[in-house]
DNA sequence: GCCGTTTTCGGCCCGACTGTTTTCAGTCG
């Protein structure tokens, strides 16, 4: 545990003290005395200077920590850990604490479960589900037994697939080894897929020189001559070597997918060449074309240059023959933001830090969208008031909108009354999950039918590797967006992406809109737009088919 | 465990939902 000469950081403290929160849970202490370590936790983290140096004294003044938490972080700066987290550690068996993130098993059911049924980790538990064993515990029963079992199924399905912004803290520990321009990530990552399985790196460097450095940030898992494969805290990097000649058809072949380049490589064929990293071959005599860039290819081969986003054999190398391909949506032509939250509900940020990152990032509008079972009636009232002034400073216009809940039984968070009143109304699930398909369709279709109601918000509420989306009919939902008008959100949350690109595709033929929202709880989410702008490429949006590329005046038409 | 006092103990963010103990506790966002 214990690091020398290397001053602990503010994360590192964090989660020794959110650590301690988990295991105060399972051994059933008091709620209040493991929030209080959790939101020490929090405070810490979210802390712009180190602690690490800091006297008891000074620590006490940080909100949230006391005498008893501030002695603890002096003693995880000195040691590495602390005596009462490492003697409650003592007392409970390792394997229990990851079993809080199984879905619907919280604190006190894994107390109640460790303790009664001594149960220690997920075999135990699932042989306990098995024999029937948790319905017949106080205060349990035959449906939360059933949830448990749920809550199983989808924790051992979590994929290990990257996130976009797990694989960028990846690349960036790979990208120190390179030379400035001399690497391009392709694969997946490239073709901006919402979840990353292998990172693929193209490199126009000398291999023999950069292989040293390479097995420095990682474990090396093979070697050949014309690539390296590591695995770089846990995930599977692979870096693939090439000529700055040969970069066009090496970068194409890198990028993939399969299905695009076996049909990419039939083309090819037809035209006398056979195609591969090194270039373009010609079957009759053998000879090697090469090509320092994909375009280049693109252009030999009689089409298109086709954008690494569309590249997965969903038709888009017979519109490149033709020259029709989509000309897709790009991150500039975004005006503004239609989804954000602030401190009036669940957001860490204030309507003027919304509005400095608006004019930072150049928007015409950003929507205020706090969830309406966090703001009354009232304080929405307050709120507008508030964005009214907040906008005479800034340049980037505040419109006041909601996050409206659609309850379980289908109706809405806020009455008609109140929803006429703002400028943009997104409506979002985000309760009754287990609901079965027809119900859950039904709930979002009434929304829908709502005058007011602009947009429905992540119409899945998948959490990537977390959860899985609901029961939604997605095409029911597609069909009755075209038919009220209705939005559907292409909510640009990395840990979202919902809706997916496939899903992005058919609304677009169905003739829906679609908005592109960050969900940004604080300001520096606002930057995941990009997310979001790749999932609507991959889903063949042009700035026609996604309603924030609108003026801020034509916007409000459109919402009105 | 922290905080803020009506200064030494009582309340802690909160609403929706779910399941169960059918009135409240646990989970979730």
């Amino acid at each position: 545990m214990e690091t020398p000469g290397r001053q602990a950081t503010n994360r590192d403290i964090a989660e020794r003290l959110a650590f301690m929160a988990r295991l105060l849970g399972i051994a059933g202490e008091d709620r209040y005395r493991l929030a209080a370590y959790e939101r020490a936790a929090r405070q810490i983290d979210r802390l712009s200077f180190p602690v690490a140096g800091l006297d008891e004294e000074e620590l006490t003044r940080i909100p949230g920590i006391g005498d008893r938490i501030a002695g603890q972080i002096h003693e995880i700066a000195a040691t590495g850990t602390f005596g009462e987290l490492v003697g409650l550690q003592a007392t409970l068996p390792g394997s229990l604490v990851e079993l809080l993130d199984i879905p619907g098993v919280g604190p006190r059911t894994l107390h109640v479960l460790y303790k009664r049924l001594g149960i220690q980790s997920l075999d135990d538990l699932e042989q306990a589900v098995k024999g029937h064993r948790i319905r017949a515990l106080p205060g349990f029963g035959a449906k939360k037994e059933r949830a448990i079992s749920r809550g199983i199924r989808q924790f051992r399905q979590r994929s290990d697939r990257m996130t976009r912004p797990q694989a960028d803290g990846v690349l960036a520990s790979v990208a120190a080894l390179f030379m400035d321009g001399e690497y391009v990530a392709a694969g997946s990552y490239r073709r901006g897929s919402s979840t990353i399985g292998r990172l693929e790196i193209v490199a126009a460097e000398d291999r023999d020189a950069l292989a040293d450095h390479l097995s420095s940030a990682g474990t090396v898992t093979r070697e050949s001559a014309e690539r390296i494969s590591l695995s770089v805290a846990g995930a599977e990097v692979n870096v693939r070597f090439t000529e700055t000649g040969r970069c066009g058809t090496a970068l194409l072949c890198a990028t993939g997918s399969c299905g695009f380049l076996a049909r990419l490589g039939e083309v090819a064929f037809a035209r006398g060449y056979r195609l591969g990293p090194d270039g373009l071959q010609d079957t009759s005599n053998g000879r090697l074309h090469t090509f320092s860039s994909e375009e280049e290819v693109f252009s030999f081969l009689g089409m298109a240059a086709i954008p690494p986003e569309l590249r997965e054999d969903r038709g888009e190398i017979d519109l490149a023959l033709q020259n029709a391909l989509p000309d897709l949506v790009d991150l500039s032509d975004v005006r503004g933001d239609l989804h954000a939250h602030t401190t009036w509900s669940d957001g860490r940020q204030s309507l003027d830090n919304v509005a400095e990152a608006g004019d930072a990032r150049g928007y015409e509008y950003i929507v205020i969208t706090d969830h309406s079972s966090r703001v009354r009636p009232e304080a929405l009232a307050k709120q507008q008031a508030e964005i009214e002034r907040t906008n005479r400073r800034h340049t980037c216009r505040l419109l006041a909108g909601s996050e409206v809940d659609i309850k379980s039984d289908g109706t809405l968070g806020y009455e008609n009354r109140v929803l006429a009143d703002l400028d943009v109304v997104i409506a979002s699930v985000h309760s009754g999950f287990a609901q079965d398909q027809d119900v859950l369709t039904r709930r979002v279709l009434t929304a829908m039918e709502n005058e007011h109601v602009d947009i429905v918000g992540h119409p899945t509420g998948r959490l990537i590797g977390r959860r899985p989306a609901y029961a939604v009919d997605l095409l029911r939902v597609m069909k009755h967006a075209a038919e009220t008008g209705t939005a559907l959100e292409i909510n640009a949350s990395p840990h979202r992406l919902d809706l997916e690109d496939i899903y992005i595709w058919h609304a677009k033929k169905e003739g829906v809109k679609l908005a592109a929202g960050t969900d940004a709880h604080r300001s520096g989410e606002f930057a995941n737009m990009r997310y979001g702008i790749l999932l609507a490429r991959r889903g063949w949006c042009t700035p026609d088919d996604i309603i924030n590329t609108l003026s801020l005046s034509a916007l409000l038409e459109w919402a009105s």
